[in-house]
DNA sequence: TCAATTGCGTTATGCTATAACGTGTGTCAT
DNA sequence: ATGACACACGTTATAGCATAACGCAATTGA
């Protein structure tokens, strides 16, 4: 059951959200992608899409951007797709850090399962300043 | 330091989300209130704003959407504006849970104090399916 | 009185995301 | 081989979410 290859599209943006140190929208993907060949949001929202789904990238819902995902695929908790993600991000300097708590999730699936709620996906983003910038 | 009481079209965008049993965006409350006079998105969104400020209306990120803040005014933690809300949100339904956790507001704490990180907002959201849809 | 602040209304615009159509390619059971 | 299917792709058009920039009116306070 290995992943098949990435197909041309999705890896040019891959490429592009690796090379990035702060998220970028669909649109920023789309501007950055002309020189290949791209020419319309869908081209980038459909590559996206199967990049989501194996946990390569994530979606960050309170900047409506996308980052490549800061781990290798067989790393830490079964690698790409496992888990819950947690998200810093700066609001000066734009930078994100992406890290994992145990203990979060834990406490989040004890809530979900006292009140049986099947939770399919879990959003967290702490939004502020990093070190530097706080300075 | 008491609060200035709502403005008209405050207290009309927030009488629409305390009935809605769903959270609405932005353009749902408009169309719900152009009987009352609205016409530009822009009279919601300042409304919003302003309610968001209290603490009165929170903003569902993972869905571009706005409910009523659950608790009143002097309940629990403070009331209005204090600690992190966490939100379970039905996928099926619409329907959303608003609660608050203090173990996992400390342990996110932890993780930014560790680090030196400043937050400012901290989103919670877990997409799912409630008891009764999961069924 | 004058300046500053705040809310309001309007028009226009920009950013984010998807619908709906058709094309080409590969797989695979028949 | 052939037909059915799945999937990626490209294009045009449209839908949905949010803000910029202008001007007016009311309020406050030095």
């Amino acid at each position: 059951m290995t992943a098949p290859a990435l197909t041309k599209n999705q890896s040019l943006v891959f490429d592009v959200l690796s090379r990035s140190d702060a998220p970028l929208s669909a649109y920023t993907i789309l501007d950055k992608l002309r020189d290949h060949g791209f020419r319309a949001p869908l081209q980038v929202y459909r590559a996206l899409d199967k990049l989501l789904e194996r946990g390569m990238v994530h979606r960050l819902e309170s900047l409506n951007a996308f980052v490549a995902c800061a781990h290798q695929e067989k790393e830490c908790c079964g690698g790409h797709g496992h888990g819950t993600v947690a998200f810093a991000i700066c609001e000066s300097c734009g930078h994100v850090v992406e890290f994992h708590d145990h203990a979060v999730d834990h406490r989040l699936d004890d809530w979900a399962r006292e009140r049986k709620f099947k939770p399919a996906k879990t959003t967290i983003e702490i939004r502020g300043l990093c070190e530097q910038c706080a300075a």
